[in-house]
DNA sequence: TAATATTGTATGTATATACATTTATTAATG
DNA sequence: CATTAATAAATGTATATACATACAATATTA
């Protein structure tokens, strides 16, 4: 694939930071059409499993659908309707939080941590030969994107 | 914001490449956060911002909806669709191809030139502004997204 | 304690993504 | 030339994003 310019036939960039901000566009493109094709057999979206992540992640302790959402990577993204969609596949339990009835607790069902299991060893297989980066290389990746956000 | 492990209050990743992804997908959301409030009072979306970008390119020449499509950030997205939306709101014209009928000549408008020169500025600036890192860990940057695409 | 503010979640609406299918037109082949 | 294949765009459907608003329950305070 190789360089953003010819990816997307753009002639240059105004300057690095702006090619930067595309080149993260286009990689997460990347990214997620290969992340979806690899959740379809399994009829879930990558948020979904993003959200089972997070409740196996607490260990059986319940978890609000707030906490959820500020969790999430996308923190715009909707926990409520996404909490819906897992406990219509029976992958969580939701049920009211008996301390205050504003509040539900959620957690992560036997169906969703066996499914979890065998998404995940694919994800990792998959998340490795989608980088094209030695280890020093990665690391290098990681450090920039952290300072990045600043 | 810092270290993604904070930001999403995860312990630990299995590798630095499953922590890559992870992270790639949590800048893409920081940047499109930012960059949706920017366009929001002009009542235009990034992609469709996109699609103006990709129409001017051409300097007055036509576009079909698959060309547009192939430069598009998105490979996924929809191009017949944004090119309704931006022609609803007179930011492009749209008009049967005269060799191949099946295609469409797709051009830039007056009135999207206009919107676009008066965007590009404050999205140049906010791009500055968002990236945290200096010239030379922008260029590195860059390189390594480039290489990481294979 | 009554009135008000805040919080947690759900819902409504518009846009976009992902992918399959349809329709119209042109190209290729027997 | 008729049939079939290929192509361009549009459309259908499900999911997700973005943000506003509603609603119920709890906290605050006057």
């Amino acid at each position: 694939m190789g360089k953003i310019e010819d990816a997307i036939r753009q002639r240059e960039f105004k300057d690095p930071y702006n090619k930067a901000v595309v080149n993260l566009l286009f990689t997460h493109s990347y990214l997620v059409t290969i992340q979806n094709s690899l959740f379809k057999p399994y009829d879930i979206s990558p948020e979904q499993y993003n959200v089972l992540r997070i409740l196996r992640g607490q260990n059986g302790k319940p978890t609000t659908v707030s906490s959820i959402q500020e969790r999430m990577l996308n923190k715009m993204s909707n926990a409520s309707r996404l909490v819906e969609k897992l406990k219509s596949k029976g992958l969580l339990i939701r049920e009211e939080c008996p301390t205050d009835r504003r509040q539900v607790d959620v957690v992560i069902s036997d169906k969703g941590l066996e499914l979890l299991k065998e998404l995940e060893v694919k994800v990792e297989e998959v998340n490795h030969t989608l980088i094209h980066l030695n280890d020093e290389e990665v690391t290098q990746l990681n450090d920039l994107l952290d300072k990045l956000r600043g």
